[in-house]
DNA sequence: GTCCGACCGTA
DNA sequence: TTACGGTCGGACG
């Protein structure tokens, strides 16, 4: 080694802690090994082997070593039996990647460091002098504080995780003290991780204060004496001694015998075959193209390597084996006794075929199975669909989608069906698929001279519609669709209602939910590897775009057949995942059953009274108007209100009022909140544009929207649920939002009364009281709230009782407030900071607050605790009925992301209970009204979260309510049995404010 | 035309 | 402090 040359020293062990905690848990596909930070290390080093110039490094090293910890036995146990005593086993998730880290070296053809009796640091010590006595610059890759004592002009760190290098400046401003000082100053500091005691009350500011003052940690002692402040000296008079244990403790040693000399650590040239195995082994896919790519090699003919895992303690056997080793034969066991259908040939049972074996072995092959679009069939004739619904019949299986003139499924038009059926085959899948696209609506194109005319060569609507009639409602032969609640209610309309069906978006969101989203193109992506045909590709966009009636017939193939075949092969991929991950109840009984009840609420729709918006929209723009007069008078000149930019120029440039907080992009906030406080001392203008946004988002948002959304035919206003858009398993609303309709303020409440019942008919709205909160008592076992549940008892009140000593009688009314904003709180997740600005006290008060609370009822922070854990150790929670949410971001080392994914885990049992409580109400109801004679005469049309909303006949009224209210209050039943009884209200009137 | 941030309506 | 969707202004291409 000489001049010139570049050493990289990697700190093995600190890496993989690191990595550990800094990224998400990432799990070997085929098997859940752990193998995140595994993962995150082949990365680093090939990004320092192949291009460290696009680091902040900045160069690529000449001589690289990788350094292990041996074992906890060093020669500092000899110094201090304490050292490290407190250090607790690594978690089970680790113990696996130790040994994998150090295959990967090897792998990488780098030299892997370890010495009996010494700690990595110390080897990284010992060669970094070495290297630097021969003038070659050294770069340590870790970011551990212990090693900073090594920085030296010529010897860097470089934190691999954050890409940024550490010098002696960063040390300074870290630590407040130079590198050859950290000694002195971790001395002082002790460390609790490492149990080295140092001097208590002694943290890095006071320590590198008192460096600064007497030099170094000597001086310091000697001197002790002089120190002013009375608990200071005497605290480093009294432990001067384990002072100067610590020092000889974290002091690095330099003189670690080595097998390995600078020469050794010399670059070798990449192994790339040996590295690409190891890589495919541990199914890093992306990496393991990077590195083919590098050096020419094909991946595909190099065999996955042999690696040996040790797993540690079997407690953190992968969730895919725990499921029980039921052999399959064909089909997949389905939890509602039926097998479903599955075109493979049956494995001999002996082989124990379990549904993880079969996920797995589909993931692999789908993941590798490449589309050939030349293959996809028009079908033009009936003979030729007569034939692709018999084979359909015959497998028992079909994958299909229809193209339409609209994303309305309300108002679209059938234009034309693919479907894709799978045939057995020997490939590595299985099955082998094939597609074919039934054009029914296509027009000729507007260029053409006939333009607007049906295109030739098409089945006749008349023809094809019977026949997919007949294969769709048959339910014998399994129907899978992506989105299919869009389809199903457009078939609806049809006269077609599919019965037997999967939803490949439906079993991705019960699988997946909270790791991205469920449309069908990132599905492709992710499990197939395959981006589909966009559809702008082939209908344009923006100016250019056409109804998909008038694309042409070919390209049209292609593009929908492959729909079908991607569908098709998702199914595959994610039924048996189902299986194996115990959701297909969750599936079964949570989602599949709510999509056609959803359809059918979606179809109904709701009557909204024109007129009265269009009264109420004058009234809103002549209050308006009003207001901006007066807002520009106070103001001293015309602005458009509505710019939160101008109208902060305005408050804080023009105005000179004293501006409340700042928005993240550096704006002056405008906040409502900012603006009612501004009101509160006493200006004018803030308090008018309150009430200007008020009276403007009323009017835009929903009295002038609204009538837009009313169907051309229907005269009614249908929304469109989505059931896959939220983490935790609500549903949203939207094209119109019907969620989010005002009913907070007297203006807004005028809204509500243009949605009316039928002539003759009636809305009754059935709510549930509470039920987030009686879901937190029942999940955390609080006994004083079940109690009070139990008895009726106003909640927010006890709990203001409980906490603040209050009696129920007589309660001040700010009391209760506080209450019960710290009731929403604890469902939220709370935090002394959000609590504070919602009720407008000091953070301080709040965390008292918080206090308290956890004192009154100790079940509730047990509850938060064990949620955080169960996020940090699964990755997901669960509601009561089984529902999974993932936090792949809560083990993030951006303290704010994770205390956000905390907060999320928290809330979203609760949140997600409630949501599946009405899922499962909204199933039943319709079988119970049919049994009491009712069906179709009581008519559900929305869900806003925690109510539900009917449409039923005058005389039917009095009959439907109890039901209504039965089902919703036992809907957790008999799943489960809650320990706080739920409690429904339910009105009826003739528009939605009154019933409400 | 498209995207993003600020803001605000609901549970 | 949780979960959403819609509207607007303003910047971008």
């Amino acid at each position: 080694m000489k001049k010139g040359d570049h050493l990289f020293l990697v700190d093995g062990s600190g890496f993989i802690f690191r990595a550990f905690h800094a990224l998400p848990p990432l799990t070997r596909k085929s098997d859940g090994l752990p193998v995140g930070a595994v993962s995150g290390f082949c990365n680093m080093l090939w990004k320092l082997l192949t291009d460290a110039r696009d680091t902040s490094v900045g160069v690529t090293p000449t001589h690289l070593a990788v350094i292990f910890d041996y074992s906890a036995k060093t020669f500092r146990k000899d110094l201090y039996d304490a050292y490290k005593a407190n250090r607790s086993a690594p978690p089970d998730e680790l113990i696996p990647q130790f040994g994998l880290i150090r295959e990967a070296t090897r792998a990488f053809n780098l030299p892997c460091i370890e010495t009996e009796g010494f700690e990595a640091d110390d080897i990284i010590a010992t060669y970094a002098r070495q290297a630097e006595a021969t003038g070659a610059d050294v770069t340590i890759v870790s970011s551990d504080k212990d090693l900073m004592q090594l920085v030296t002009p010529n010897v860097h760190m470089y934190d691999s995780m954050k890409d940024k290098q550490i010098g002696i400046p960063d040390v300074i401003e870290k630590w407040g003290v130079s590198p050859e000082k950290m000694i002195d100053l971790q001395a002082m500091t002790g460390d609790s991780v490492d149990n080295v005691p140092g001097i208590p009350g002694i943290g890095p500011k006071t320590a590198a204060q008192l460096l600064a003052e007497y030099g170094d940690l000597d001086t310091l002692l000697d001197r002790a004496h002089e120190i002013k402040q009375e608990k200071r000296r005497q605290a480093i008079l009294e432990n001067a001694d384990k002072a100067r244990l610590s020092r000889e403790l974290v002091r690095l040693r330099s003189d670690v015998p080595l097998v390995l000399g600078l020469d050794d650590l010399v670059l070798e040239v990449q192994n790339g075959p040996k590295l690409i195995g190891f890589l495919k082994a541990l199914q890093f896919t992306t990496l393991t193209r990077r590195v083919a790519e590098a050096c020419n090699c094909d991946a595909s003919a190099i065999e996955a390597a042999d690696v040996k895992v040790e797993w540690g303690s079997a407690a953190h056997g992968p969730d895919l084996d725990a499921v029980e080793p039921e052999p399959v034969a064909g089909g997949i066991p389905d939890v509602e006794g039926a097998a479903v259908p599955i075109p493979v040939k049956a494995k001999p049972a002996s082989k124990g075929f379990t549904p993880a074996e079969l996920a797995r072995t589909r993931a692999e092959a789908f993941a590798a199975l490449p589309f050939d679009h030349s293959t996809y069939v028009t079908i033009r004739d009936l003979a030729t669909l007569d034939k692709w619904i018999a084979d359909a019949r015959a497998t028992g299986l079909v994958a299909f989608d229809t193209e339409t003139t609209s994303l309305d499924a309300m108002q679209a038009e059938l234009v034309g069906f693919s479907m894709a059926i799978a045939d057995n085959d020997k490939n590595p899948a299985g099955v082998k698929t094939r597609a074919a696209y039934l054009p029914i609506g296509h027009k000729n194109g507007v260029g053409d001279l006939l333009g607007g005319g049906l295109a030739d060569n098409q089945i006749p609507m008349r023809d094809a519609l019977p026949r997919l009639k007949a294969l769709l409602e048959d339910e014998s032969v399994l129907k899978v669709a992506q989105n299919l609640k869009y389809d199903y209610l457009l078939m609806k309309r049809y006269g077609v209602e599919t019965k037997s069906f999967d939803d490949t978006m439906l079993m991705s969101y019960v699988l997946d939910a909270g790791t991205g989203a469920h449309g069908m193109d990132s599905l492709s992506e992710k499990f197939l590897g395959h981006k589909p045909i966009a559809y702008k590709d082939i209908a344009g966009s923006g100016r250019a775009n056409v109804t998909f009636d008038l694309v042409d017939i070919e390209r049209a193939t292609h593009y929908a057949a492959e729909d079908a075949d991607v569908t098709l092969r998702l199914w595959m991929v994610l039924k048996p995942r189902l299986a194996a991950a115990k959701l297909t109840a969750v599936y079964e009984r949570l989602e599949r059953p709510l999509l056609p009840v959803l359809a059918r609420m979606e179809e109904r729709g709701i009557t909204v009274d024109r007129q009265i918006l269009s009264r109420l929209s004058g009234e809103l723009a002549q209050g308006a108007a009003r207001l901006e007069d007066e807002i520009y008078a106070l103001a001293g000149e015309k602005f458009t209100i509505g710019s939160p930019k101008q109208l902060g120029d305005i408050l804080f440039g023009k105005l000179g009022l004293a501006g409340g907080s700042k928005t993240k992009t550096g704006q002056w906030s405008t906040s409502a909140s900012v603006l009612e406080d501004l009101a509160a001392a006493g200006f004018e203008l803030p308090r008018k544009i309150v009430d200007w946004r008020q009276l403007t988002k009323l009017k835009s948002t929903y009295t002038d929207a609204l009538p837009g959304y009313v169907h051309p035919q229907t005269k009614r206003v249908h929304t469109s649920y989505s059931l896959a858009s939220t983490t935790t398993g609500r549903l949203s609303s939207s094209e119109p939002n019907l969620q989010n309709i005002p009913v907070r303020t007297l203006e807004g409440r005028k809204i509500r009364t243009a949605f009316i019942s039928t002539p003759g008919h009636k809305l009754i709205s059935a709510d549930y009281s509470q039920i987030e909160l009686r879901v937190l008592a029942h999940v955390a076992e609080i006994p004083q709230l079940t109690q009070a549940f139990a008895e009726g008892i106003d909640i927010h009140a006890m709990t203001a009782s409980e906490m603040f000593g209050v009696p129920v009688d007589g309660m001040p009314a700010e009391v209760r407030r506080r209450a019960k904003a710290i009731n929403f709180g604890i469902i939220y997740g709370i935090s002394a900071f959000g609590l504070a600005n919602q009720l407008s006290i000091e953070r301080s008060e709040a965390g008292d607050y918080i206090k308290k609370y956890f004192e009154r009822f100790p079940g509730i922070r047990d509850y938060m605790d064990s949620r955080k854990q169960m996020a940090r150790d699964k990755g997901y929670v669960e509601t009561i009925f089984g529902r999974r949410i993932n936090y792949p971001e809560i083990r993030s080392s951006n303290p704010s992301v994770r205390a956000f994914n905390e907060r999320a885990a928290i809330n979203a049992p609760i949140q997600g209970s409630a949501a599946d409580v009405i899922r499962r109400a909204m199933i039943k109801i319709e079988p119970a009204l049919a049994e009491a004679g009712l069906a179709d005469r009581v008519r559900m049309l929305l869900q806003v979260h925690d109510e539900l909303i009917f449409e039923v006949e005058d005389a039917d009224v009095e009959k439907a309510m109890p039901i209504i209210v039965s089902v919703m209050e036992n809907a957790a039943m008999p799943a489960l049995e809650m320990r706080v009884p739920l409690k429904v209200d339910a009105r009826a009137a003739t528009n939605w404010d009154q019933a409400h």
